[in-house]
RNA sequence: GGGAGCAUAGCUCAGCUGGUUUAGAGCAUCUGCCUUACAAGCAGAGGGCCAUAGGUUCGAAUCCUAUUGCUCCCACCA
């Protein structure tokens, strides 16, 4: 069969990865074996794959392939997050395209086209996940509102309540008035802004001594929001205000008295050291508020507008009623001027909307008991985070953790379940029953009408903090007693997590939190954090900007498995990468290079009756050692979760030692255009080799691997490639690799002197070298990969023959070339190399002479001096007879 | 403002507890090759004051201090 010379996956990878699902290859049960498990991070379920899952995803089933060839019984629990906000943004998008308002829609109606979308466009990002060959076990796929799953959470909800640790209460909150919902702190994003500084007059209340200034000047970067003032506040130690205590002040355009008060918050040197006192839309105003029991004045709606306690401007959008106010005050000669000023503002990070600070009724879960566990898991390692360096942000944020506002003003998620009497009471329980027969405990008279649940629903992290337990076992989650069912007993603690730095505390350390509280056990031994994958420039992927590749086109371009390639090699745990389609064009090419190694091999004829020859069996039990050594390098690698490095280990494994070096080696050559046979012996052992090469390249490289792995050998109905066990080292031969190494370096150096004399690779060459100290082992490499078809080893070089001597280490060759060799040249190429190697023994000696170094240093290091040392010596004498030869 | 991290070849990064031939890899670059697996390839080569300045040490890319430049996190000054 004539194979094509370039690898084709779209032929290969829809082939196998069908073969894989229908013969339910990536399914586990639980068994007598040790578990691997990994939980993936659900993404949105309306969400698209981009680079930042194509990473994540490709390190996870890296690791899940992993494990499940080495013995273990891997299971990797794929799903998708409700993403409450999220979803219903484009829910609440999608029918205004349709002419339906949500405000014009009931609850159920509104939840009946929430799960619509989700049923026809939920899941996408799991079919694309397909195309990258992630070996999840699709059969135990989840949904953070599967209903199990949801009463999963609201039994949470329920004990935690029960337990004390959830309450209600009137908080400052980030308000996001686009998404008309509350949003937790690390949900805010702080941009730097232009804005302005406008400095207003504040007329003083009152009669004003002569000569004195009658009105004070405040600077402020929101200017509509004065008609929420209640006071205006200097610094107890400023003397220029000195004479204003007790004194009250006019609010522009309303006209309203509000006191002047005194507290140390305020900084003397800022602005105009008079700082306006607006509690309901600031949270420091807020706070100094609260310490001289001043009133609240919230004049502004939930959706931005302001509202009739304005007074002015009532119904106008925060950010117009702010121009329209600063032309009312100018207007009225009140606006002292205007400075441009850059500050931090607020954002949200699901509707970049301009964050209001807003009081409002909401639900807190208490985090300090919960959070000192969590920490402790982690401080002691436990809990592994890898890069390490994350355990101080972690333990920062641990040691500064505030209660979590749980309670959401939306409609797509799980619903409190909290209900209300009609006195205002409020009872909790998991379902209505319960809840009403608990109401009806306090009112027998209560009609089931008369409870009313309350309308939030919870926050999505809410739910997925418990994704580690609930996708085995959603009854445990709120029942710590509860014994956890044969999946949760098995599975948990799961091995490894791979996600974001940037969710670290929104949900890997609550799933923390979750796991200690309902398991009494860490739902996850090692956490591997990726980095934000960025474009060249190192700005990151966003929609916005446009800059990131489509995954699923990439794949399409390059293969899944060079997609993959190309990502692993530029990943290092916690560290950004700069993503560039070079890096996955590298990937491609390797897969060809696997794919015509292939073909090569594929090819050779072979002999039953020829004998090996000594190169062959030479590189044979070269490429065992090499391949050993780099086996063990690997799993070190994965071990310390170097997988960039294990992966390039794994690429040079292939490309040098085994294309360029083993297989060239033995290569059957053409004789007039027949090529040769290749013996038996060495045949298996490449086949061997290859299979070997392809099960460990297997994790990286799936689709092409398992393509290659059926072809090379005959192979039974519903084997795989997948379910084979990794090849163990049984231990290298240091000293075979080191004398092959040598060989290697003469080959090198032979070609260097063929390219540089201008001597074709075809052409053979004759090459001398004293037999005193010349190691026989690697003759047969350099003869057949230098064209050295007669290596004389010889007592003496010819000094009457021109040519040209190179040095391997203290082995000094000599090629004669006669006619080729400009005399001059040479010696000043030799003189030169005497120079550098003096200067080396000059350091060699410094440290040698120093009799602190020989005293003090470990003897190994001052025997490898001595050693550096005598060849350095060895190879200046050497060039110094040669000198003396050519003179 | 508080905290953390980073700075090594053109680019992306290794370099682990200070000592292995006066620093390694991949990519990119340059040179020569269309050599019967692969030009998505082969062969070869060049390229670094390890950010700067001090210090500790027999010995520093590695440890310490300061400086500079980036990045991130936290808290925010209206």
């Amino acid at each position: 069969m004539e194979l094509p010379n370039k690898y084709d996956p779209s032929l290969t990878e829809d082939k196998w990865y069908s073969y894989w699902l229908e013969n339910g290859f990536f399914h586990s049960e639980p068994d007598e074996r040790e578990p691997y498990t990994i939980v993936i991070p659900p993404p949105n379920v309306t969400g698209v794959l981009h680079m930042g899952h194509m990473l994540n995803n490709t390190l996870q089933d890296v690791l899940v392939r992993r494990a499940r060839m080495t013995g273990y019984n891997a299971c990797w629990v794929p799903g998708t997050d409700h993403a409450s906000i999220a979803t219903e943004a484009k829910v609440v998008e999608k029918l205004k395209s349709e002419g339906i308002e949500k405000s014009d829609i009931t609850r159920e109606e509104f939840l009946k086209h929430a799960w619509e979308w989700r049923d026809k466009h939920g899941g996408i990002i799991l079919e694309q996940l397909k195309k990258l060959g992630a070996s999840c076990d699709w059969k135990r796929t989840r949904f953070t509102m599967d209903p199990d799953l949801s009463a999963a959470v609201l039994n949470t909800f329920v004990y935690f309540y029960k337990k004390g640790l959830i309450y209600r209460g009137v908080r400052m909150v980030n308000w996001d008035p686009e998404g008309l919902t509350a949003v937790s702190d690390e949900e805010v994003i702080h941009k730097e802004t232009d804005s302005k500084f406008y400095y207003l007059k504040y007329k003083i209340a009152g009669d004003v001594v002569e000569g004195e200034c009658d009105h004070v000047t405040i600077a402020t970067t929101r200017p509509e929001t004065i008609m929420a003032d209640v006071a205006v506040c200097v610094n107890p130690a400023d003397e220029r205000y000195f004479h204003l205590r007790g004194r009250n002040v006019i609010i522009p355009l309303i006209d309203k008295e509000i006191p002047i008060i005194e507290d140390d918050y305020v900084t003397m040197d800022l602005g105009t050291g008079c700082l306006k006192i607006t509690p309901a839309h600031d949270i420091n105003d807020y706070e100094i508020g609260l310490r001289h029991k001043l009133p609240v004045i919230d004049i502004i709606n939930d959706d931005g507008t302001l509202n009739e306690k304005a007074r002015i401007l009532i119904g106008e959008d925060r950010f117009v009623a702010r121009k329209k106010i600063v032309k009312m005050l100018s207007e009225a000669g009140l606006l002292e001027k205007v400075e441009d000023y850059k500050s931090q503002v607020g954002h949200s990070e699901r509707t970049d909307a301009v964050i209001e600070p807003k009081l409002s009724m909401q639900w807190f879960l208490k985090m300090e008991d919960l959070a000192k566990d969590a920490l402790q898991v982690v401080e002691d390692d436990s809990v592994r985070l890898i890069p390490d360096k994350f355990k101080n942000t972690y333990r920062h944020w641990m040691e500064n953790v505030r209660d979590w506002c749980i309670s959401r003003q939306l409609w797509w998620g799980q619903q409190i379940p909290a209900y209300y009497l009609p006195n205002g009471e409020c009872v909790v329980e998991s379902t209505f029953e319960k809840a009403f027969d608990a109401a009806r405990r306090i009112d027998p008279s209560l009609k089931a009408e008369d409870l009313v649940q309350d309308e939030d629903v919870l926050d999505t992290w809410f739910s997925s903090w418990l994704w580690p337990i609930s996708v085995f076992d959603p009854a445990k989650p709120g029942f710590p007693d509860k014994a956890p069912n044969a999946d949760l007993a098995y599975y948990y603690p799961t091995n490894d997590l791979v996600t974001a730095p940037e969710i670290l505390f929104f949900w890997v350390a609550r799933m923390i939190m979750a796991g200690e509280e309902f398991c009494q056990d860490i739902p996850f031994r090692n956490v591997y954090l990726t980095g934000i994958v960025r474009d060249k420039q190192g700005r990151k992927m966003s929609k916005q900007l446009g800059n990131s590749p489509d995954p699923i086109k990439l794949m399409k371009e390059y293969g899944a498995d060079g997609v993959r390639l190309g990502m692993l090699l530029c990943t290092s745990a916690g560290n950004d990468i700069l993503f560039d389609e070079s890096q996955v064009e590298q990937g491609r090419n390797f897969s060809n290079k696997i794919w015509n190694a292939y073909r090569l091999v594929k090819g050779w004829k072979v002999s039953d009756t020829m004998a090996q020859s000594d190169v062959n069996q030479l590189a044979v039990s070269w490429f065992a050692s090499k391949l050993d050594k780099a086996i063990e390098s690997i799993d070190e690698d994965f071990a310390k979760f170097r997988i960039s490095d294990a992966v390039m280990t794994i690429y040079k494994l292939f490309w040098d030692d085994f294309c360029s070096w083993y297989l060239e080696i033995i290569k059957p050559s053409f004789i007039d255009g027949v090529q040769e046979s290749m013996d038996k012996a060495t045949f298996d052992a490449t086949i061997s080799y290859f299979d070997a090469l392809l099960k460990i390249l297997h994790p990286v490289m799936p689709f092409i691997t398992e393509e290659l792995w059926q072809n090379i050998e005959e192979r039974k109905k519903g084997e795989t490639i997948m379910l084979q066990q990794m090849p163990l080292s049984t231990g290298h031969d240091a000293t075979l690799i080191a004398a092959f190494d040598k060989a290697i370096e003469t080959v090198v150096s032979i070609r260097a002197l063929r390219q540089l004399k201008n001597i074709s690779p075809k052409e053979p060459l004759a090459v001398q070298v004293k037999s005193t100290y010349y190691p026989a082992i690697i003759t047969s490499v350099i003869s057949k990969m230098a064209n050295v078809p007669n290596l004389q080893i010889v007592e003496q070089f010819d000094t009457t023959l021109a040519g040209q001597s190179f040095m391997v280490g203290t082995i000094e060759y000599f090629v004669p070339l006669e006619g080729m060799i400009d005399m001059d040249e040479e010696i000043e190429k030799i003189e030169a190399e005497i120079k550098r190697y003096e200067g080396f023994i000059k350091g060699v000696n410094a440290k040698l002479g120093n009799a602190a170094f020989v005293a003090n240093a470990p003897a190994k290091v001052v025997a490898l001096e001595r050693k550096k040392l005598s060849d350095a010596t060895t190879k200046i004498e050497t060039l110094r007879a040669r000198l003396a030869t050519l003179k």
